[in-house]
DNA sequence: ATGAAAGCGCTAACAT
DNA sequence: ATGTTAGCGCTTTCAT
């Protein structure tokens, strides 16, 4: 079998009696199994990991024995060899607390939780609550806790992108990042924000509105800026042609009343709202009501995301912009999966080819316009 | 320093050309850090871990060595010794992907976040989607990946309980579950479901309304069976007295929709609805309004969890319960690193003592009743 | 096709 | 206070 003093007999220091390859407490190891089997502990490894090469015979002996004794094989061991860890990061930075009273997030979240269980990779979610805690991720991130990394909602001073990037950990972004380090380039899904807000806008033009107001994400995010590059590919000349008629807002149903507040006192002859987000949407539905403006017929307004809580239960029901948001999820985990498998195989050429994604977003028209 | 042929001068059987302790690529080991600092292996994991019992001066060069290879500990090594992860579990079942919409989970999950990260304790989401999801979640468990485990909204006929506490896997549940394994008892957080709902009935009767129907959530979940039994303290004879002014729902909008139709359908003479929660109460509000009958003065109506969403923006604003739900999982997780901590130290019978937590509940009163 | 041996990077007795 | 030694449980050459 083995030698004397290999570990199937080991000189047994330790702090409890129970012996070595005996059928103590604890969990049973690979030596046991092999053991039991008759074999070796390279041949019963190999069994476990999926047998090639192991004459079939042999195969059922091993298998037979992991059955017996219940083996389940040690992740930490075989990390400690394979530096693989099937195991890939989310960090969602929420400074705002705001992020997962979001419906998009958990929709996305949904998509990568699928792809990744398909492929038996764990979600290992890291959640940035206060500043500290970008310290706190970091450190994870570099102690090498995981494979990779998918990273969201970021805003433009956000200094994940670097850190990922001096680590060199594999990364696929949410959203279109604004830059990571010079020099490299980020893989990232994002939607087509900009062609979205662009149907959006000709929508109302095309409903005979003229005074539109727009309420915007944070500026300091991509999305918010595509999708009100989108609007100003309909009106080139705004907001300079009525500054009165844009309102920055935070993508939230507070913020969204608050701005529709503001809009109305500044231009009270306005038509029409295009609010970036269907939240914001849902908040300025409730100042129109209260002021008593109907819409859609004093007032049209549109949304962004087709959130079935927010746009299809508003009253009315919120034109809006639709996204397949669990879709991006998916898309976004198979994206890393893909790279990382490259990688491990050895093919970085072919890893650095890979190519960010854009999806289409798509116009549903409801009774708010 | 130390004799020839151990590590730090292993006879280089592998692939790469990469020395031993050598600079070579890959990241520092312990090893290198120990020889910089001219200190044993043993002696660079003292300050590693914290330096007790070493001389502030050894401290200092080993930390000194450590800045300057950028040395991080390699965790899935330390892991196998230590037979820690600091890690834990999250296991949300959503068959009916639901959960995730629903801002309850969210909230709890940002509290659960606080504590572990506070904790520096990790947070492995595993996202239970179908019912094959379950073994691969079992193997997970089995596995030893995490220390712990933070189960949520179970119905009576999941196998979760079962699973875990065969393994003998330290769990904290959200919510009272059914039960585990018979003969032991499971540790959990829950709110005071019944308590909550009585005030809602409570506040119903003095509001003068007698026909009051009620909409439970699924009746194979001990919140949902709570809620109505906290009803039927007010009512003891209720669902018998009329049995067409009780009907299941899902906890969903469209489902408090369905709901509210048939109970309409039913007893058009009913003068207040308690739904048990808000997203069915907006769905009931809903259906209200299309009906043309006023709320509150036509029908009164309450719901359950003061969601921001769903009760402060439905129109009129909802009567409902109120829950601190971020503390109840700040609870859970405190509870876990508890009983860890405990487990850990070698005091089982202190960990067997922890007992489990039922939050208050209170109710909210605003223009639906 | 299988086994022997080496060692991943770390911690924890034990000895000094 | 520090070093020595012995592994944790696994995968993977290399030899047979």
């Amino acid at each position: 079998m083995t030698t004397q003093s290999d570990d199937t007999q080991p000189s047994a220091p330790r702090t409890s009696p129970p012996g070595p390859g005996s059928a103590a407490l604890g969990r049973p190891t690979l030596q046991q199994v092999a053991a039991l089997a008759g074999v070796s502990r390279a041949t019963a490894s190999r069994v476990v990991n999926g047998g090639a090469g192991v004459r079939l015979h042999v195969q059922a002996k091993v298998r037979k024995a992991v059955e017996e004794l219940g083996y389940v094989p040690n992740p930490a061991a075989r990390t400690l060899m394979t530096r693989r860890h099937d195991a890939v990061a989310v960090v969602v930075a929420e400074p705002e607390s705001r992020v997962f009273s979001d419906p998009f997030f958990a929709q996305q979240l949904r998509g990568i939780g699928r792809e990744l269980s398909a492929a038996a990779v764990q979600l290992v979610l890291l959640l940035v609550t206060d500043a500290g805690d970008y310290a706190q991720v970091g450190r994870y991130l570099a102690a090498g806790h995981v494979d990779g990394a998918l990273i969201f909602s970021l805003h433009r001073d956000n200094p994940l992108p670097v850190m990922v990037d001096r680590l060199g950990l594999p990364v696929v972004y949410g959203g279109r990042p604004e830059w990571g380090e010079p020099g490299s380039i980020p893989l990232y899904v994002d939607t087509d924000n900009r062609g979205g807000a662009r149907a959006a806008a000709e929508h109302l033009v095309a409903r005979g509105r003229r005074r539109i107001a727009v309420i915007t994400g944070p500026l300091d995010q991509t999305s918010s800026v595509d999708r009100l590059d989108g609007f100003r590919d309909v009106f080139p000349n705004f907001p300079d042609s009525d500054p009165d008629l844009l309102v920055e807002g935070d993508f939230t149903a507070p913020g969204g009343r608050r701005a529709m507040e503001r809009l109305l006192d500044r231009s009270p002859d306005l038509d029409a709202v295009f609010a970036c987000s269907d939240l914001m949407a849902a908040g300025a539905l409730a100042v129109l009501a209260e002021r008593g403006l109907r819409v859609p017929e004093d007032v049209a307004v549109v949304g962004y995301d087709d959130s079935d809580t927010a746009a299809q239960w508003a009253s009315p029901p919120l034109t809006t912009v639709r996204q397949d948001i669990e879709e991006m999820g998916r898309l976004m985990a198979r994206l890393l999966l893909n790279r990382l498998q490259l990688e491990f195989d050895g093919r970085p050429d072919e890893a650095a080819a890979l190519t960010s994604v854009v999806t289409p977003a798509e116009l549903i028209v409801r009774r708010s316009s």
